[in-house]
DNA sequence: ATAATACCTTAAGCTGACTTCAGGTCAAGA
DNA sequence: TCTTGACCTGAAGTCAGCTTAAGGTATTAT
């Protein structure tokens, strides 16, 4: 069992965040000595899983919902099933949308080198939008391409 | 040359968005007839800037430094490759982050399967933290894993 | 005994990125 | 003529996710 000071410590999550995930009921009974929290194992696995969660663009309200399930034991299983599938798939189209961001973003630094040997923009202005050196061509497309 | 509302279609982004980031100086010096704003090939660009830079994690104030030197022109090419290099590691390390957020969305997802058969977690728990068939510790491992 | 720590609570404050509101201009069509 | 639609402004409002403030309790160290 933990306190709060060293649950932050642990996590290095502030000790304000933590008792702000509580009172949002992100640890449904976890239990309490004279009115002092203790971190169990159970609210330990249950923040590594809001770590994710909300890395994975989860809101608290509905990481709310999932603990709640938790609590609420077997007969919730399902519901828990579909929620990281759901979740999975948004991360999957998430990471998807990043390596597009990470083709413009390699485009522009390419492109920002060829303007400081040149001196100017003309050469690159002249070849835009299809004349372009064939790998970067390739990522200018990727990143200007729609959906 | 495009209205606010065509630009506002084009990229299904809210007329309001659009004032926004103009109050906020990510479009300096745009053409206005009459008080009309007026988007050119110029302004669209800036835009597509704007959308790759946000889904990059940046804030509208440094956006708005970006456009800043776009506007002062060729002097500022090493600050905007410098910005885009700088860019590019952030998103990489995202995406890399999000990989391991995905071992452990897939990880539960593999889980609550297992317990939906099960009727309960009792096998589960038993193979934790270092009895799990191969595919799936090897997961386990990269999510619950430091760094 | 007292002072320093580490915990507690409720309520208010903050930040970023928008959105909404109230009121106004201007050009084109019925 | 008048009204509709698309634009404009400044100021205030919203929302999520925390953080800070003000005041209090309980345990340990000197």
């Amino acid at each position: 069992m933990y306190t709060i000071g060293q649950v932050s410590e642990l996590f290095e999550v502030p000790i304000s965040t933590l008792r702000y995930y509580d009172r949002e009921g992100l640890f449904p009974d976890m239990e309490r000595s004279s009115g002092i929290r203790r971190f169990g194992e159970r609210e330990l696995e249950a923040l590594r899983v809001i770590e994710c969660l909300k890395r994975s663009g989860m809101e608290i309200k509905d990481i709310k919902q999932f603990m709640l399930w938790c609590a609420r034991g077997s007969e919730t299983y399902p519901e828990r099933r579909e929620l990281f599938l759901r979740q999975k798939e948004t991360v999957e189209s998430e990471i998807h949308k990043l390596e597009k961001v990470l083709d413009m973003l390699r485009f522009k630094c390419w492109y920002y080198e060829q303007a400081i040997e040149d001196g100017n923009e003309d050469r690159l202005m002249a070849m835009l939008p299809d004349k372009l050196p064939e790998e970067i061509q390739a990522m200018y497309d990727r990143a200007h391409g729609d959906q």
